[in-house]
DNA sequence: ACCATTTATGTCACTGAGTGGCATAAGCCT
DNA sequence: AGGCTTATGCCACTCAGTGACATAAATGGT
């Protein structure tokens, strides 16, 4: 690797790390761009050519799983699993890859600490979160007849995966000394529930229903 | 209801229909507020007294709709059914009365439209999206116990409804003549292929699979 | 070690979204 | 009609994001 590329690297991973620190602790909207470059020393052209929006830098954590997760998509093969226990195991695979980069728990809590509570940074994440989808049902559909581009069953697959993947590392990253291992029983444990969900039954009767005496 | 009210309201419908149509016929980015507010005569001011953002106002018609499903959730009633299946009855309830608006169908077709080629449309929507799912929540903890707030099922209840009905959507907004009966009928469909869509099963040996001969 | 080429970075000026403050106008109530 | 409340308009401002162009730094060949 050259000169110039680990350097651009290096002002990548300092852009971050900072500006995870700074919003942290000040709020993102308490933090100006031009406040950020000033700490990193780097001009606000150069922050946008290394990414694309003030959000972009704090959601760079999972930009990257989810990109290994499409890597790993591309050389998985089916082995009489299920669909979704595919796409389970290759996102457990992406996430043990993801978690040998140095610190990147603690960087992938503060990511999603931030996306609950801000607005604009959850809204960038769940679009980055469906253009993935779908360039993940490109990979299975190409790799996997599954059905033509009209069997919605893939696509429901993979929204279960996210929303399993949504809702494990929601209590992930509440939890103290986030641990790699402990996301990925979560995620499994919260793919197991979902045929529970599926035919869950509430209580009859609710609480504050219309006609209870 | 008071002329000031009325006059309101006006204004806000004005404004949602003469931003479908602009945004539609030259784009999002296309068309500034100042344009958008020149056009309908209104203060630039006055707009974000009326919508908290640009893309708030192309979504409108989508939110009406959720917010209907989280009033018809507070009189729901279980009945035997499954959760998921209640959760469908009161979306399609919300369905009937958002409907019921004249002219509701053509613009939730081109908010959809827009959404789709529009990233930070989608970045708004996903994340309304979201604090919609967490009422709900809310409201089903509140009226049926559900397992305690531990409990994963309930929440991927609410997220399979949304990607069916996201699903539902997509094919919905672009048929011709989008009439909504046809929209629920392709909700049902979706939920109906969530039990498939969980024990899908690829076939063996993908088409570029690494160790293909 | 030097120079030409390529590529990253910085500077400046600009557009457009979104906000606060305050004056004015429009609707409301008696 | 006239005082009161509330919506609107106007102005100046901050800040994210972009395009054009100059400068600096790395690379590769000699």
């Amino acid at each position: 690797m050259t000169l110039r590329e680990r350097k651009k690297l290096r002002t990548r991973q300092t852009l971050i790390d900072t500006a995870l620190e700074q919003f942290t602790r000040r709020g993102f909207d308490g933090v100006t761009l031009d406040e950020l470059c000033e700490a990193v020393e780097v001009s606000k052209r150069t922050f946008f050519r290394t990414f694309a929006s003030k959000e972009d830098v704090a959601m760079a954590p999972a930009q990257d799983l989810w990109t290994l997760f499409l890597a790993e998509l591309e050389s998985a093969v089916p082995g009489g699993r299920t669909l979704l226990e595919m796409e389970r195991d290759t996102l457990l695979a992406a996430l043990e890859r993801a978690a040998r980069e140095e610190g990147w728990a603690g960087r992938m809590a503060l990511a999603h600490a931030l996306a609950q509570r801000t607005p604009s940074m959850d809204g960038h994440n769940r679009h980055f979160c469906e253009s993935t989808t779908r360039s993940a049902l490109d990979v299975l559909r190409r790799r996997f007849g599954l059905g033509g581009p009209d069997d919605p069953r893939p696509r429901l697959a993979i929204d279960m995966l996210v929303a399993a993947f949504h809702l494990a590392m929601a209590g992930w990253a509440d939890s103290p000394e986030p641990d790699p291992a402990d996301l990925a029983a979560r995620l499994r444990d919260a793919l197991a529930a979902l045929p529970a969900a599926l035919t869950l039954v509430p209580d009859e009767g609710g609480a504050a229903g219309v006609s209870s005496p």
